[in-house]
DNA sequence: TCCGAAAAAATCGTATACAAAAATATTTTG
DNA sequence: CAAAATATTTTTGTATACGATTTTTTCGGA
């Protein structure tokens, strides 16, 4: 057991945030003062600014010089990119684990989707977030981490995407095809695993289209992740 | 023309050490003091922090709470899945590439090898940068900006690896090679473009996991001289 | 001499201070 | 009244300050 010791300030306002930011809590364009959240979070701006730095480097939020911060506003072009990298690395994640994925990982995949029926319906954040990180379980699965650094990193992204082109946020993931690429996978079907893979992301990409929006305000919103319990 | 504002100090130091790092100046395990770099640059320790965030988020420097950030050492099994990775993107490039390629970005790769092919021999850190160099061009010219990101990123934790692992640093990618797949680039022959990046990055990888055993620690240095004395 | 504990130095983590730039409000001018 | 000009406030960029933690050094005793 590797008792990693508390992580350093800034590394926790990072991860508080980018939650926010997966769970579309943060909206793509809200300006992220430096204050603002130093305040809600009880650290100095200097810690903010490295959440930000970090932040940035993933290409979650865009910072100008002087200007500050805002999350990430990803063009269509970038959408359309970020989507296809993602179909490339996701393929990859179903070619590994349908050559060789452990039956306990099946089990955790099973888990994972019963939980996410569990919230179904409510279509809140939660259900948000555990649609993405289905993926980010497949990735793990793996054992490669460097895969699933990216996959880690795209879904994130494409959840600002669908914040920005989609309307209905509901289903961003469906429920039952994450149940069938697990089958799939049972069965060690790989056609059958990247079919349905491929479907099920072009399903969540093709939903481009102008959305209205309804943002929170900053304050409101960082309340809730300032003291978020669960890792 | 987008004439981009002068990037904050912090960009800039980061820059800085990220090219260090890539030419195997700065190598694996080496120390960076916030106040040393800081002196060195000019900046206080404030920025130097900006910096090393951003490269621990690349994975580029290991950081250690009250301990300070150190060059990363990737183990061989990092490196492994590095280079694994590095695999399939490179292939989604190549991939992209023979699909369509323009005419201007064929002649900028054979303007770079032909600048790999000037400062040869020299075996110094620009060639070192330069034979890394081709495959973020490579990725460039795919247009896809995500996947020249992961490229870039992953080629210069390549470079640590090999600074790690491999003895003889010379030639790290053979520069006839870099012309092979150009040619087969220029043919739109994708199985021989494929087959050399592959047996290009293989023979990259190769050298550093056959010389795996031999770090410089301690022991292993000492057992050797204690049976064989040579010197 | 060698080992361990205490003291000293070095280094890091974070908050604060202050200058510079941008945004906003106010006044002036046509 | 509108638009330009100026003053004010806000916000960012960077340096510095200071407590906390780690590393190194010193020194007394076995």
């Amino acid at each position: 057991m590797t008792a990693s010791k508390s992580p350093t300030s800034g590394v926790i306002v990072y991860q508080r945030l980018r939650r926010a930011i997966l769970e579309q809590a943060l909206k793509p364009g809200t300006r992220l003062r430096e204050d603002a959240i130093g305040e809600q979070f009880g650290v100095s701006r200097t810690i903010v600014r490295q959440a930000l730095v970090r932040l940035e480097s993933e290409h979650l939020v865009d910072t100008q010089r002087n200007r500050g911060a805002c999350v990430a506003e990803p063009t269509l072009d970038e959408a359309e990119q970020i989507f296809e990298i993602r179909h490339c690395l996701e393929a990859e994640v179903i070619r590994r684990l349908v050559q060789r994925i452990s039956v306990i990982g099946l089990e955790s995949l099973d888990a994972h989707v019963d939980q996410e029926d569990r919230v179904r319906g409510k279509d809140g954040p939660v259900s948000i977030r555990l649609a993405g990180e289905f993926h980010i379980l497949l990735a793990e699965l793996t054992g490669n981490k460097i895969l699933c650094n990216y996959v880690s990193e795209l879904v994130t992204r494409c959840s600002l995407i669908l914040a920005m082109y989609s309307r209905s946020h509901s289903s961003d993931c469906a429920v039952d095809e994450h149940r069938q690429i697990i089958q799939a996978l049972r069965d060690k079907d790989i056609d059958a695993a990247l079919s349905i893979m491929n479907h099920h992301l072009g399903a969540v990409q093709g939903r481009a289209s102008l959305s209205g929006d309804d943002d929170d305000n900053l304050q409101s919103v960082l309340a809730r992740y300032a003291e978020d319990p669960k890792a």
